[in-house]
DNA sequence: TCGGCATACTTGCAAACGGAAGCATGTCGG
DNA sequence: CCGACATGCTTCCGTTTGCAAGTATGCCGA
């Protein structure tokens, strides 16, 4: 009633946590990766090359250089994405999907899809969904880096 | 375009993780509490007696018992939250929201209001946000133990 | 009544994270 | 040219978290 912001931010928060916790369980033993992990192969995907800087995957990630740093280190190992080098700027690294990383991708991603929608079935129209994702949408511009 | 549910699942990931990093930063620097802290002190602001089971808080707040248990530890530190008993249940340990407590949460909820505001102001009108905050309200009811 | 099971909480351990410091590299003004 | 600052990444350290095991207590059917 009284604050419609305020509301609005709590139910999110809650929301989020609930749904973490349910597609990183779902998405671990099916496909072996976490939730964070694929949202940044996702970026990847969809990125010019298929490959980012570290930097902009922390930012369109929301989270710290350094998680990046660690993230990727098994990511590699299991030879998912790779590590490539600027030839101008010796300071970036890039990290690449690689093909295999691309594979699993669109595994997972299918996973993703089906838990995503099955948040919405019973009570939801299309248009209710749409709206929801364009409101999400216009509050997640104005923030630095996005993804879709 | 394809996928709607996908989309919105996406967006609220992206925009919970800037607010968490935003939020805290505040919350924290103002009144040395965070996010999840007062979020666990709101809740037992509105329970009846200002009390609340650890079962029922973890609920709450979609996280793990053990989480809980720790989370207090400090906040009873320092004399926001106090421990009681069942008499009935030895085995429920009751963590109430002290007078002290519910004075730092009516402050910190206050900034935590404006906050939430100012995420909206500009661009959005009074029908939006309560459009979202009914959407959102509408995913989280299906989980379990929801706050606002 | 009592043995087994369920519930509430705590603790040990490992994983994930952010911030600050450190290092290498690039850029720019003098 | 070069000193100072900026940028990209990595590493160290402390915090937060979940899971699983452990403990204590309550419940219930044979």
């Amino acid at each position: 009633m009284t604050n419609a912001s305020l509301s609005a931010v709590l139910r999110l928060l809650r929301v989020q946590a609930a749904i973490e916790t349910r597609f990183s369980a779902g998405l671990g033993s099916v496909h072996g990766l976490g939730l964070t992990e694929l949202l940044l192969l996702m970026n990847l995907d969809r990125a010019p090359l298929r490959r980012m800087r570290r930097v902009d995957l922390a930012a369109a990630l929301a989270m710290s250089q350094s998680s990046v740093t660690r993230m990727v280190l098994p990511l590699e190992k299991i030879g998912l994405v790779a590590r490539e080098t600027d030839q101008r700027d010796a300071r970036v690294g890039y990290v690449v999907l690689t093909d295999t990383g691309r594979e699993r991708v669109t595994e997972a991603v299918a996973t993703l899809d089906q838990m995503s929608e099955a948040l919405f079935v019973d009570r939801w129209t299309g248009d209710e969904v749409q709206t929801l994702a364009d409101l999400l949408g216009r509050l997640s511009s104005p923030l630095p880096g996005a993804l879709a």
